[in-house]
DNA sequence: ATTTATTTTTAGACAAACCTAAAAAATAAA
DNA sequence: TTTATTTTTTAGGTTTGTCTAAAAATAAAT
C-alpha cells in the first residue's frame, strides 16, 4: 500500500502535529533528514493519495485516512519496541532503529499475532501508548515529576527522551518505569529534588532529570 | 551494507547454486520473477561488489564473500520462521512472505537475541537447517520417503514443498515433522504407500506425497 | 512601505531497480 | 556446417526518492 519512504513521512507529520496543528515543510526536513525540496516532493504525492492535507506554502496535516495510517505504524513500531525489550532483553536505549526497520513489516496478522503473543501490552517501553488494532490509544493522566508537589506518591509513567545516557541515569538511580516515589525536599538555589523511592533509599535528581521524566498520581 | 534488492539475488543465486554449480540469468529471472534484461544489470553491480564472480554469457556463483552474505540472510529468514510458528502461531504454510520481509532487517544484535530466544533452533519450520552465527548448517542424512524399504523405522525431517496444499494433506494424515513411521506395504499399481504411524493408526499416503517428505533413519 | 531574511517551491539531475525492444552470442537442429 | 532457436546482453525508458541551485512566496525588520 505505501512505500517505507511514505510509511517515514506519515508517521513523521503524525508526531509533528503533537506539537502544532499545521506541520512546516522545514520541520519535517529536520524530522526526516532530507532537504526540504524532497519533502516538497513527497507532499505532492501524499495529497494525491488523500493521506494529507497541503496547501504550497501553507503546511500540511494528515487526513482522517492519514491518521490511521499513522497509528498503524505506530502501533507496529511500538509493539515491536516492546518484544526487543521484554522478550529478547534489549535495553530501551537501544530500540528504536530496530524498530524504525521493523515497523514496516506490512503483515496486519503478523502484527495483530505479536499484539496477543505479549499480552496486549498499553504502553511500550518509553512508556508511549501503544494503540490497539482498531487505532485506540489508552490515555493517561500523567504529567512532568518537576511538576510535582511535595509528598504526592506517584508512579513514573514515560520518559521525555530516549537516549542510552539517561538510561544509564535511570539506572544508577534504581528508577525504572512503574518505580513508584514521592517527592520529599525541593532545593531552591538549583531545583534538584529529593526522592523517597519506595521500599527504598532516598535519592537526589537534577531539575534536568526530573523535567524528562512522567509521572501520575496513584 | 546491501539493498533489499540485492539480497534477494544473492539468495536465489544460493539457493539456485544447490541445484547446480553456474547459475544462469534466465535461472534467476524465473526465481525472482524479473526479466532477464534486470537481471543482467544487478549481476553486473554485484559484480562490481565482488559478491559474484560473473562473466557475460557464462553464468554467475557466489563468491566466498558471497556465500557468506547469503547464508546470514538465509539464517535470518529461517529464525524468522521459527519464531512465526513456534511463537505466534502461524501455520508453515503462511510465513515465507512474511520472513521474506524479516529476512531484510539489518541487526546482528537482534538476530542473536532472536536466536537465543528461541532456544538456537537448528532447523526452520520446513525442516531446512537453520546457518548458526558463523554460517555453519547442521546436515542431516535424509533421503525421500518414497525411496525408504518396507519395513524400517523413520522421521519426518523436511517437507519439498511449503504449500497450504500439502500441509492440509499432511495435518489430515496426522503427519508433521518429527512424526515416526514406518512403511508398511507399498503397491506397485500407483506407488502409493501404506504407513504405520507410531503410536497411531495405519494411513495410506499416494506415491506423490512420498516423494516431497523427507525423512531419516531413527 | 520597502527592504531584507527566511521558508518553500520549481527546475534539472542522479542512482537504484525495474521495464521493452532490438542486437548479439551461444546452443541446438537440420 | 549452415541455419534456426534460445539465451543473454545492450540500448533506451520509467518510477521512486533523493539531491543542488535558483526562483518565488512569505515573514520579519527597518
Ligand atoms: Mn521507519
Ligand atoms: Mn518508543
Ligand atoms: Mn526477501
Ligand atoms: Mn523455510
Amino acid at each position: 500500500m505505501f512505500t517505507v519512504a511514505e510509511e517515514n513521512y506519515i508517521k513523521a507529520v503524525y508526531h509533528l502535529q503533537q506539537q502544532q496543528e499545521m506541520v512546516s515543510t522545514n520541520a519535517l526536513s529536520a524530522e526526516l533528514q532530507t532537504r526540504p525540496a524532497s519533502v516538497t516532493d513527497m507532499l505532492k504525492k501524499l495529497k494525491t493519495k488523500r493521506i494529507i492535507s497541503y496547501e504550497p506554502y501553507h503546511g500540511v496535516k494528515l487526513s482522517s485516512e492519514g491518521k490511521k495510517v499513522a497509528l498503524g505504524i505506530i502501533r507496529k513500531h511500538r509493539l515491536w519496541e516492546y518484544f526487543l525489550v521484554d522478550k529478547l532483553q534489549f535495553g530501551w536505549d537501544e530500540v528504536h532503529e530496530v524498530a524504525e526497520e521493523l515497523e514496516h513489516i506490512s503483515s496486519t496478522k503478523l502484527v495483530d499475532k505479536l499484539d496477543a503473543f505479549l499480552g496486549y501490552p498499553k504502553f511500550d517501553p518509553h512508556g508511549d501508548p501503544i494503540p490497539d488494532s482498531k487505532g485506540r490509544l489508552a490515555s493517561q493522566q500523567q504529567e512532568l515529576l518537576s511538576g510535582i508537589p511535595i509528598s504526592k506518591t506517584v508512579e513514573i509513567t514515560a520518559v521525555g527522551s530516549q537516549s542510552s545516557e539517561l538510561l544509564e541515569l535511570l539506572k544508577h538511580k534504581g528508577l525504572q518505569m512503574g518505580t513508584r516515589l514521592e517527592v520529599k525536599k525541593i532545593f531552591d538555589f538549583d531545583g534538584s529534588l529529593e526522592l523517597k523511592i519506595k521500599n527504598q533509599q532516598v535519592v537526589t535528581i537534577s531539575r534536568d532529570l526530573a523535567s524528562v521524566l512522567f509521572v501520575k498520581p496513584v
